[in-house]
DNA sequence: ACCCGACCTGCTAT
DNA sequence: AATAGCAGGTCGG
């Protein structure tokens, strides 16, 4: 049931799709086949196709019900590269790379979605994360839509995932451990008030949020930093995880080389050299370098052939 | 305040 | 072929 197609003006130099819905932020983008430069996924209770050329997004909603969406992708906006450009100009290393990974987008995700990912995220690899996320909807979403053969789903709401026995199946659906975080999670979510607790802590400052997220089984410093800035709005928290550690200890605090662990108070020692030299933005800068660092983009070279067509075109403030 | 080992699972390197 | 090492960590001691 393929519907209107909205289309966004927005550079690619400013958000590139294939590195904004690649890098680890959010788990639950497809390719719509192999290779190909469109993108399929869900926003709420909505799947949509993105593709873009060089100016604009290009975005089709496949509705089973009429349905509305909030902004996904943020709007910080050009100010970030001067940030950049500063904190490349102090630390050149990996500079090439780093320059193909600018034009990632922090996205502005549901809290829900985002808190029980990166519970799945802890100890763990991005492709495994991607199937357990997938795995999660699959179980414990509803059915949206299909399209063309495949089926999406809406990702769980924390009732569903407070509910008996969630955790023994989570368990025995591969889960490991991660099971009861989830598990007792959405239960002390609920205790507190459900998704609508959740989303109030946008209203608070970052420290604040930072502690209420940690209050959750299973989120750490880490994972609370990763909701901060991809749901919460706080474009200056900094997720430190090995790889982050490994581009400072490498980059950035070569005193950082001999330790072994991430400590909290290393921890803390990155982040705030992070917001020092890359400002306001740094968790955005931090998701370029993190990006630049990834596997899968080490052999990038995203050259942009377009030529669309489009039928239908509707103005769109955003997505 | 700080550090350490255990913990589920599955892919990779040796 | 078997085993250690590692992956966007967290918890309890």
């Amino acid at each position: 049931m393929a519907s209107k197609i909205f289309r966004i003006s927005c550079p690619r130099s400013e958000l590139d799709l294939n590195i904004t819905l690649q890098c680890g932020q959010s788990f639950r983008w497809r390719r719509v086949s192999p290779g190909s430069e469109k993108w399929r996924g869900v926003v709420g209770n909505v799947v949509w196709t993105l593709s873009q050329d060089d100016s604009y997004l290009i975005c089709q909603p496949h509705f089973s019900h009429s349905q509305y969406t909030t902004p996904y992708f943020s709007q910080h906006g050009r100010k970030r590269k001067k940030d950049m450009e500063l904190g490349i100009q102090i630390k050149p290393t990996n500079s090439e790379k780093v320059l193909d990974c600018i034009s990632v987008r922090m996205l502005r995700q549901d809290p829900v979605e985002n808190v029980f990912s990166f519970i799945c995220s802890s100890n763990n690899n991005i492709q495994r994360i991607t199937m357990l996320v997938d795995r999660l909807c699959k179980l414990y979403g509803s059915l949206l839509t299909t399209v063309e053969g495949t089926t999406w789903h809406s990702f769980p709401t924390v009732a569903v995932l407070a509910g008996d026995g969630v955790e023994d199946t989570l368990r025995a659906e591969g889960f490991g451990y991660r099971a009861k975080f989830i598990h007792k999670s959405a239960k002390q979510i609920l205790e507190r008030g459900g998704e609508k607790w959740l989303h109030s802590l946008r209203l608070l400052p970052y420290k604040e949020c930072h502690s209420q997220l940690m209050s959750l089984h299973g989120v750490g410093a880490k994972v609370s930093d990763c909701i901060c800035l991809m749901s919460m709005g706080h474009l200056d928290a900094i997720p430190v995880d090995t790889h982050v550690f490994q581009i400072a200890a490498r980059d950035y605090l070569p005193h950082l080389k001999t330790r072994k662990t991430v400590t909290d108070k290393v921890y803390q020692e990155i982040g705030d050299h992070f917001r020092t030299v890359f400002g306001e933005y740094a968790g955005w800068a931090h998701s370029v370098l993190f990006s630049a660092d990834l596997k899968i983009f080490q052999a990038l070279r995203p050259e942009s052939q377009n030529g669309n067509k489009k039928q239908g075109i509707k103005k769109c403030k955003h997505l």
